[in-house]
DNA sequence: ACCTGAACACCGTTCAAGT
DNA sequence: ACCTGAACACCGTTCAAGT
């Protein structure tokens, strides 16, 4: 205070790694991956595409980022329940939905599984185990286990979102695609042929959730 | 026989969509996905870019049909063994292993998970789980997991394998995230810093098996 | 029918020049 | 210290023109 105004006095729409992330954000949200670009972007922050390089170093770090910034809410806003079992299903829940919410998410967890947006998700999933009761060297296991099987699915029911333009609705999408299943050679795909008729009425979130639960009775099982 | 030789007779060095893609795996395999271009492929094929345009519809196709081809050699390969747990193993590592020695092949899984390389996995999974005794709807539920475990854990074990330079070890690397995950902030990560102890001697490979193994588990218990 | 290669409309990234 | 915007070295894709 006292001080006077001067060069150092920051204005409110000067450009900062915040601010360039959460535009990132939103125009990942709102245009898909491909509409992410520096000069998207940068018209966005009304300035040059150079300007943004004085804050990020390239377009992977910015990638990182948004995504750092995404799961960071997700892990937080997962709530506190009363046992392990109901905490992983929530963590579950949290990431599944996040991701079909901002699909480029999961492509980036699976195209930079070390860095810290799936280290967040590792050590949610970690305690959790742990509090299970699942003993020393097993915990590593099952903890990797779970990520692998929510990131995985996770991104596929994303992508399975973005098949159709968002005016095809699910039950469209499953009956096209329960029919296209149908039509396969019969000699080649038995099976895939006769689980086709399930597809119609298929609620991805149960099925995603039944997977957990069996990983969930497996680690119970091998205690 | 016995037609005399004209412009219908093929030359060897003739361009046709399995040469394309036969030239594009390799050049997948040798430089990496951004080594795969339009121009870099044309150039290997001795001709212009717009050539392949009349065998390919765009740079998409061409990676399906990529990823397609590796794949049907995967699910070829796999043995037939006794047990349909030994099976479902043995698809696990012909994929884990697939995707490690071709890690653009396990990004493309994960982009297109609708296209005909991952239902090739699914049928197989599928045929075993339904050996495994599983009853209707638990099937598809359980097949469903399985594929999306594998594929998943697949794809983050290629994308470590590719995080430093070839020449940079396994025992290093190891070393290196062990080291990098006991230094993070110790109320934030007391999970992840406690089996960071764990990672030197990792064997990935028996690890994801061990995965599957808890996945089968839970579907036995749950029959 | 199939191939050629220049051209179009883009990219990410750099960097001299400004303030 | 931070921003500007032209320039560099690329992309995927198209298409008139060739054979």
């Amino acid at each position: 205070m006292g001080t006077t105004k001067r060069g150092s006095e920051r204005r409110e729409d000067a450009l900062s790694r915040e601010r360039i992330v959460d535009a990132a954000i939103e125009l990942l949200d709102e245009e898909g991956e491909s509409g992410l670009t520096f000069r998207s972007l940068a018209s966005r922050l009304a300035t040059g595409p150079g300007a943004l390089y004085w804050h990020i170093a390239n377009k992977g770090e910015l990638l990182v980022a948004a995504t750092d910034a995404v799961i960071a809410r997700t892990v937080a806003q997962v709530p506190a329940v009363a046992t392990p079992h109901e905490a992983i299903r929530g963590i579950a829940v949290g990431v599944f939905e996040t991701i079909d919410a901002h699909p480029w998410v999961g492509a980036q967890l699976s195209r930079a599984p070390w860095e810290t947006p799936t280290l967040r998700i590792f050590e949610r999933i970690g305690r959790q185990v742990q509090a299970l009761g699942v003993s020393g060297r097993a915990q590593f296991t099952s903890a990797s286990a779970l990520l692998s099987y929510i990131v995985g699915v996770s991104i596929q029911n994303a992508a399975n979102g973005r098949l159709f333009e968002p005016s095809v609705d699910r039950a469209d999408f499953l009956d096209t695609m329960s029919a296209r299943w149908k039509q396969l050679d019969a000699h080649e795909y038995p099976f895939t042929r006769k689980v086709a008729a399930q597809l119609p009425g298929h609620d991805d979130l149960a099925e995603f959730l039944a997977g957990i639960d069996l990983i969930l009775a497996g680690i119970a099982a091998s205690r």
